[in-house]
DNA sequence: TTTAACTCAATGTGATCACAAATATTCTTT
DNA sequence: AAAGAATATTTGTGATCACATTGAGTTAAA
């Protein structure tokens, strides 16, 4: 039944409120995020309706809606496999979010009150606590909240869902990162971050950003770490 | 059968080679951009449908499709529509603009060649004569085109799909202002550009992106022009 | 042994149907 | 005449089926 590598997805109970297609869309978008599905492996409507026990209309819905963010990709066969990641691509994607998320965060900068700032700091001492424990997934978790938390403090911010479409390409590579990160004495560049805004210091908030993601990803400055990242998960070959 | 405002949309000719799902898609995108369906105008799979003279099952997907884009928005009920415009909104989403596409022109700057740049000009030259005669719909398409063909030299360029759905946002908005343009002088921010890139300059590039795009949306600068357009594709009241 | 042609299973696309929730309409009551 | 309740209609969701195309597997010829 399973001809190629089969696919274990984490899946979860479903709650009644929510449609099917959305439940859908939200177990196979964490599976990707957590490259729980290796890049180049072709996925199949009815293989999948297969594992989650669903009829394949469902798939089908959740599958465009994750290719058109750029989570999966649909090859000429119409074939649809997660995107295999090159050296030169994760770095125009690290790029291309430090470019959007200093923007974001700027904007953002003039609606910050105190009440989301105690948020931040909130936020932030829950990733050092997770930090010492070595829960790498929360770590992971609660970062993006840390950004997403920030970036939405703009209530007509338009960014947020390109910024998303980032991280899900980013995706396991993020978390591979993550899992060298606690080997390196890490500053706490939320911290930088959060007393730029009490100074309402939009560049020195930007520059917080910046390292922050810069260095949440450092080991791609050595190529050679980046590259074996890669090929491990390189995936089924073409 | 028409019970609220009827839908006009261009219909083109379906090319056999390409399957329904993806002409829906085509032309409702189309349709979206030129602002042939009102912000705020409820759409219904079944009228689209008749419309467009396909089963509802194409058009669930293209909608599906055009939501994960931002194109449209899925209301709390289901329904969806085009997204309604805010004089704030409007302004977050042209910074986004400036923001994203000076970052990619400068990402595609060393790999622009000769070849590139020829194509380029050949794309200015037929703005100018767009211009000329008046055809602010081809003049609309080509700006589009030339913003594309640079930032797309950039083979591992992740930008576009971000940079495109920004577009699809502003949508009818462009072509108001584009329509409002032709009264002004238009300093050729394209020839800069293109200066620019001869020189290598990725400073002066991005900058001349910057005003490039600033310009097109001048009017934006004056409140009152801008809340009087948003007035007046207000659409249908909630 | 290799390659080309043929066969057959698997897949994506699209149509139709059933159903429950949401909306609009009509009827009743005050 | 106005407001609330009951009914009817419309709509999105999801399942199932049919069909053309793609890809794999097999056989036969060189």
């Amino acid at each position: 039944m399973d001809k190629k590598s089969p696919i274990k997805i984490t899946l979860t109970e479903r709650d009644e409120s929510v449609t099917i297609t959305q439940w859908v869309y939200q177990t196979l978008r964490y599976a990707v995020m957590n490259g729980q599905i290796l890049p180049g492996r072709a996925l199949t409507i009815r293989e999948l309706a297969s594992i989650l026990d669903v009829s394949p209309m469902p798939v089908r819905e959740a599958l465009r809606q994750l290719a058109a963010e750029n989570a999966l990709e649909i090859q000429g066969n119409r074939r649809v496999m997660v995107p295999r990641m090159t050296a030169m691509k994760f770095t125009e994607l690290c790029e291309a979010r430090i470019a959007i998320e200093s923007h974001a965060a700027a904007r953002a900068l003039p609606y910050i009150d105190a009440t989301l700032l105690d948020q931040l700091r909130q936020l932030d001492r829950l990733i050092d606590e997770a930090q010492e424990q070595g829960d790498l997934e929360q770590v992971s978790i609660l970062n993006q909240n840390f950004h997403r938390a920030l970036y939405t403090a703009n209530p007509h911010q338009v960014t947020l869902p390109l910024i998303e479409s980032l991280w899900l390409q980013l995706g396991p590579f993020m978390r591979l990162a993550t899992s060298k990160l606690d080997e390196h004495y890490l500053v706490d560049r939320h911290n930088e971050a959060m007393q730029a805004i009490e100074r309402k210091d939009a560049l020195a908030l930007q520059m917080a950003i910046t390292a922050d993601i810069r260095e949440g990803i450092a080991f791609a400055g050595t190529p050679e770490l980046l590259h074996s990242f890669i090929e491990q998960s390189a995936g089924v070959t073409a």
